[in-house]
DNA sequence: TGCATATAGTACCATATCGCACTATATAGT
DNA sequence: ACTATATAGTGCGATATGGTACTATATGCA
């Protein structure tokens, strides 16, 4: 691989580390005291994905270990965001609900991210990003399905 | 904003906060153990900008807590990768020197993941990025600009 | 010059994340 | 049914990162 073609994969992954950064700063600074974009991001997916998740479901789907995510979660049961019950199914297993606070939780950071992102419009138009987010996913996608395999 | 329009911001940072964690792990699968992905952008950014930098020029360039980069450095220092000279415009101050092990760490990296940037062709080829990474630029530059501002 | 304030680096503590090991339960093969 | 192996969750210890407070030095201003 040339050079110039190998300095543009790098630059991009240069350019997304420091975008997640700067992200997870912005979102950080609208969730209250001793919430983390950690436990935003659970709770966001247990929105989307539903709730009633097992605790092993939601490490492997953020990438995390099992021992991260009982500790997040632990965090988010003690604000009353979610509550972890027996899973019918499994007696090993746990299953991980959202509360209506955690729902509540959720609604309010997202409604703080509005004026942060209004004022993306000046740097990244809506049709930006539609240029830009094919892209990415599609190469997260491949990056995904590549992670288990032998290098 | 409407809804349609917050989401393609909402997901956009979503990818790239997966995509961040999917390249530092391909990242830290090429480096020896006990470094991690912060040494090698240290000494990476060392070489692009010139090494003699100041611990607080680094953590301000990185964004991060000052005790942060000193940790960072005294991992890379124990490597024999960096040295850290006085300052001699500034006594409270040190000034941070690649070492050749550290030129050839990078090195090292680098060929490594030449592999890994290999088999993305198939998901992002050049042109893919060409079109891309100007967009990504163009919004980090802006938040970054944005980032010591009040809300 | 002298003093107030700002800055560089670090020690110390809190917390996030990870790996290892363990227990309880589930699953597969006989 | 029995046994071997795999999996879910957690306790524990290690390390990465961030915040606070401190010391030494620099800078700005009277």
């Amino acid at each position: 691989m040339p050079e110039h073609e190998f300095s543009k994969y790098f630059q991009l992954f240069n350019e997304i580390g420091i975008l997640e950064q700067l992200s997870r700063a912005m979102l950080e600074a609208r969730l209250p005291t001793g919430l983390l974009a950690s436990h935003f991001s659970v709770i966001n997916h247990l929105i989307r994905v539903q709730d009633g998740r097992t605790p092993v479901e939601l490490a492997r789907a953020f990438q995390v270990a099992k021992t991260t995510m009982t500790h997040t979660l632990s965090g988010l049961e003690k604000h009353g965001f979610i509550e972890m019950r027996a899973n019918p199914d499994d007696k090993r297993s746990k299953c991980v609900w959202l509360t209506d606070q955690g729902r509540a939780f959720r609604q309010n950071a997202i409604r703080g991210l509005e004026p942060d992102f209004h004022n993306l419009l000046d740097a990244l138009s809506p049709e930006d990003i539609d240029a830009t987010l094919p892209n990415l996913t599609k190469l997260r996608m491949f990056m995904d399905k590549a992670r288990d395999k032998p290098s």
